[in-house]
DNA sequence: ACCAATTTGATTATTTTTGATTGAAAATGA
DNA sequence: TCATTTTCAATCAAAAATAATCAAATTGGT
């Protein structure tokens, strides 16, 4: 049994069942738990499924609205809250940026019924919103399988081309001392980009993010106009952020 | 056992089970592992099978089960007959543009493995080629839902500021008299830009689109370089074809 | 029969894959 | 919250498969 054979196991039993365990498939494939680990990280790192603690689920599922095994999938219920606080601030025929990241393509959801024309590097976002009534403009570039997006020179290049009324990013950290903060020097220029190129820039922010700090300390608050978190979120702290010029809603 | 009667026995075992091992080959040819193993390498060379750790497999079986949106299952044999040619077109390095339409997105699971750089408007393409050897590179533009691929002025704009190597055409008709014709302004705007960018202009299309003529005439054979069709084209109709200058791959 | 070219096989070194172990991280349940 | 259990990542070691090298066998032409 080689990884080409389990490979292609492991993918149909996850289209199946929508999620497997890592138990179960070590004994289907007669192998060991780490061999199946091995296999799940290469196969999801490829994008083919989502892991899970203890297995696997379909990508879909994920991030599909009509999700139920959310259990697993960290924070989704704030996520939905802050997504439909920011639906709010989309008008028909609004241009807006869209960042990748888990948080923003679940605002997918809330406006594909709207007018709007949309500018994204996420090809989650590009399959939530082929075929709804949004007018979808994908960011040309270099494919980043891991996180299933579009970066790079070019990227930014075809950004700076746009003109937003608004720009919903999705960050991974932000902090009163050292600003907003990424996983990655490219989603960080993406980020950037967005923001020069919109009229307002929002965070889309569940509380468990904020004073927290990523990989790379890329800008700082001055860069963002509006911040929408849920109501988890320490006051005190969304204060301190109001004094630095910041629109709260929560 | 000379070569060929290897290489029969081996095609029609993969084609039979799916998938073999080197050890079980050996066996059933009467001749050694390394031997095996050399015949391995030269049909994957090829394009013929897909080569694993231990053994190989059907081509068609490594591919994701849960792809995109080929289901168009007409003249399945025949297109992949074409692409498997066209593989063989392709070098380790190359830099290769990839047209939208049915025909060159088969050609995918023959490329993954090449370490190769490839350029297309198509999002099916980019599902199949995710997580895979080759790295994509996606042309930016609006979203036509309909044919799943990027189009407009900002694509054609992406397209020409790069030059690949390469470019494979599945355009929907070609006639002596008229030249090629495409479905629609988009899809004919797209080809002719890939072309004039490119070093070679490969149109992949099978024996049925050949004297077809789609809704838009566009451009005429002095864009093409090699046409590859299948075998049930007629022959008299090649010699045509070539004597306008154009290299035939059957 | 002879030589050169090709094909095949054996041996060894290298790479890839797999599994076991241990400490860290995360989920679970009170 | 805390402790318990489960799961995970990292490291190392073993096994399998492969590549590389060279020798032997076969083939084809003279």
């Amino acid at each position: 049994m080689n990884y080409q054979l389990r490979k292609q196991l492991i993918l149909q039993t996850v289209e199946e069942k929508g999620s497997v365990e890592v138990k179960d498939l070590a004994e289907l494939l007669q192998t060991s738990e780490i061999t199946v680990r091995r296999d799940l990280a290469t196969l999801s790192e490829q994008g083919l499924l989502y892991r899970t603690h203890g297995g696997a689920m379909k990508m879909s599922l994920v991030q599909a609205p009509t999700s139920f095994a959310n259990k697993s999938t960290s924070r989704m219920a704030e996520k939905d809250y802050i997504c439909q606080l920011a639906s709010q601030l989309i008008q028909e025929g609004d241009v807006i940026f869209l960042d990748c990241g888990s948080t923003v393509s679940r605002l997918c959801q809330f406006i594909k019924h709207k007018h709007i024309k949309a500018i994204t590097n996420s090809l989650p976002i590009v399959y939530e919103l082929m075929g709804t009534e949004v007018s979808v403009n994908l960011i040309g570039g270099e494919l980043d399988a891991e996180r299933q997006a579009i970066h790079g020179t070019i990227a930014l290049e075809h950004i700076a081309r746009y003109q937003a009324n608004k720009a919903f990013l999705g960050i991974d950290g932000i902090s009163l001392a050292r600003g907003l903060s990424a996983a990655s020097e490219k989603e960080a220029s993406i980020a950037t980009t967005l923001a020069q190129h919109a009229q307002q820039v929002i965070l889309l922010c569940d509380a468990s993010k904020l004073e927290k700090e990523a990989y790379l300390q890329f800008a700082s608050f001055d860069m963002l106009d509006v911040l929408i978190t849920d109501a988890s979120a320490d006051k005190d702290l969304l204060v301190k952020y109001e004094q630095k010029g910041l629109k709260i809603i929560c």
